[in-house]
RNA sequence: GGCCCCAUGGUCAAGCGGCCUAAGACACCGCCCUUUCACGGCGGUAACCCGGGUUCGAAUCCCGGUGGGGUCACCA
């Protein structure tokens, strides 16, 4: 058995979107499981809108989640370069390999002419294809032409009749009749292979056993059939992945908010979270299974079980997968992915291990709450700064007489004393005091709530006081009790007669 | 428009001729747990695009229609 070699191939054109990153994780799942090779190859070859920054950024969103290459533009490898603008040489030759043996032909005809052509066959209503002008150009007639310094382009001379089937192992036979397709161009006039030849010089030269990429190129599958035969190289098995679609069942774009690898990761998102997503977009492990480890789904991984339709790509179902991630990955692993978010907004500084330990207690206690890092981050605020504004239902609620400054006045006292400030000992003699006040435990513990977070909702209580410390507690809650004291004092005095 | 692909709830999807009065998950709605909010648990609403065949029997096979998507460059 042939070893399975598997590439990815995309244009630095921009950053790395969902589509592309979903169809890089079927290659290296299909590589890994069948413990083949998973190439990374650049396809730059239009010069005009290759991008610095994206090749870089494709590669950062790779590793980023998790999909390693064995062969690629950074590493090398036996099959390299792997950068298409390196092997320019290499497309010369077999171009010249064509010419040769009068399997391709020189075009002289100028873009412009040749939209000019388009554009009128488009009025008549007429499929525009190119008529093969050139295809027996007399050879003086070609000689005054190239005299005439006019660069020419390199056409394939596409077969007239019969038909072309491609072989899916997603969507089975594919059949396109050969009097549909025209005299395409390999190389253009400056010398660059055109993306059809490139991709098949470069897969038969690298070995690619199967060819799997998004559906947007099954119509083109059958020209780099075409050109495989002329060429004389072997057909490598092709698999079509379906789209994934917008909410609007449109094609994915920026209005549709984050589609590119880097925003997921800057919106909070975890790659394990990503992945298993993008895998279940378009492929299922046939069972209720939901969340996966990715040696399972390398394990559970099948390319004809892989769905033949578009999907539309739904980031509530994401979200949800993230915060089962964020819950059952271990909590240094979350820790560690949480600190930039909290850098970023000023809540600490250089990690040194006391800032460490207390933020760890901090996402230990909030992270069943929030779905992404991001949300995390924003949940945090009041265990890293002190001069909150306090939540105006609850202020009504819970602030708004004078007794209440009075209950939250025992309360402070009974932390006060208690030592240690553990949980157990913090809530015994929490609820021993309730019980002295005879009231019932939320009448104690939402005020609380409110004058150490400034929020009605959010972590046991219990769990709050013991991360924030006996200190900052007492603190805050001296900080509340003014506060309503203030309040209720403009509220007693006598109210205005209009 | 030509060519090509596709079609199960709002979304992802199981199903590959009888086990389907059609799984599961997300979302949504109840209930339970609970000091709150989550998490978790339990339950509920909701689908085989339409029309013809084939067959004893069709969500599953065939044909047509409709709808959606892709593609028609010296872009990739």
């Amino acid at each position: 058995m042939k070893k399975v070699r598997v590439r990815f191939a995309p244009s630095p054109t921009g950053s790395l979107h969902i589509g592309g990153a979903r169809t890089a994780l079927f290659n290296w799942l299909f590589a890994r499981k069948k413990n083949g090779a998973f190439i990374l190859r650049l396809e730059d070859t239009d010069l005009e809108r290759n991008l610095q920054e994206a090749e870089e950024g494709i590669m950062a969103s790779l590793r980023w989640l998790g999909l390693d290459w064995d062969e690629g533009p950074d590493k090398g490898g036996p099959y390299g370069p792997y950068r298409q603008s390196e092997r320019l040489a290499v497309y010369r030759r077999e171009a010249e390999r064509l010419l040769r043996a009068g399997l391709a032909y020189h075009c002289y005809c100028s873009p412009e002419e040749l939209a000019r052509q388009r554009e009128e066959a488009r009025k008549k209503g007429v499929v525009p294809r190119y008529d093969g002008r050139c295809r027996e150009l007399e050879e003086e007639k070609r000689a005054q032409l190239e005299k005439a310094g006019i660069r020419p382009a390199l056409r394939i001379k596409a077969p007239r009749e019969g038909a072309t089937v491609v072989k899916d192992l997603i969507r089975g036979e594919v059949t396109f009749e050969n009097k549909t397709l025209d005299d395409f161009v390999i190389m253009k006039s400056n010398g660059v292979p055109t993306y059809n030849f490139a991709c098949v010089v470069d897969d038969s030269l690298m070995e690619i056993s199967h060819v799997i990429r998004a559906e947007e190129h099954l119509s083109n599958t059958p020209k780099q059939i075409i050109i495989y035969k002329l060429l004389g190289y072997p057909l490598p098995s092709f698999a079509h992945v379906p789209m994934i679609l917008a909410p609007d069942r449109s094609k994915l774009s920026k209005r549709h908010g984050a589609t590119a690898v880097e925003e997921f990761r800057t919106d909070g998102y975890l790659p394990e979270a990503l992945v298993n997503y993008l895998a279940l977009l378009g492929w299922s492990p046939g069972d209720e299974r939901e969340k996966m480890r990715l040696e399972e789904i390398i394990s559970l991984f099948s390319l004809e079980e892989v769905s033949k339709h578009a999907a539309i790509y739904d980031i509530k179902k994401l979200t949800w997968l993230n915060a089962q991630y964020l819950n059952d990955l271990p909590l240094e692993r979350v820790v560690n992915d949480a600190i930039p978010f909290f850098q970023a907004r000023g809540y600490i500084g250089e990690v040194d291990p006391q800032t460490c330990t207390y933020v760890t207690k901090v996402v230990a206690a909030i992270r069943s709450r929030v779905h992404t890092l991001a949300e995390m981050a924003e949940a945090a605020e009041y265990f890293f700064k002190d001069n909150f504004p306090y939540d105006e239902k609850g202020v009504r609620k819970y602030f708004s007489t004078v007794q209440a400054a009075d209950l939250l006045s025992r309360g402070r006292e009974i932390l006060a004393r208690t030592e240690p400030f553990d949980l157990p000992t913090v809530e015994a003699a929490y609820r021993q005091l309730i019980e002295e006040l005879g009231i019932s435990g939320g009448a104690l513990i939402h005020p609380t709530r409110l004058a150490v977070s400034g929020k009605t909702m959010g972590p046991g209580l219990f769990d709050i006081l013991v991360v924030l410390g006996k200190e900052e507690c007492l603190k805050r809650m001296e900080r509340a009790i003014d506060y309503i004291k203030k309040r209720t004092a403009g509220l007693a005095s006598p109210p205005v007669r209009p």
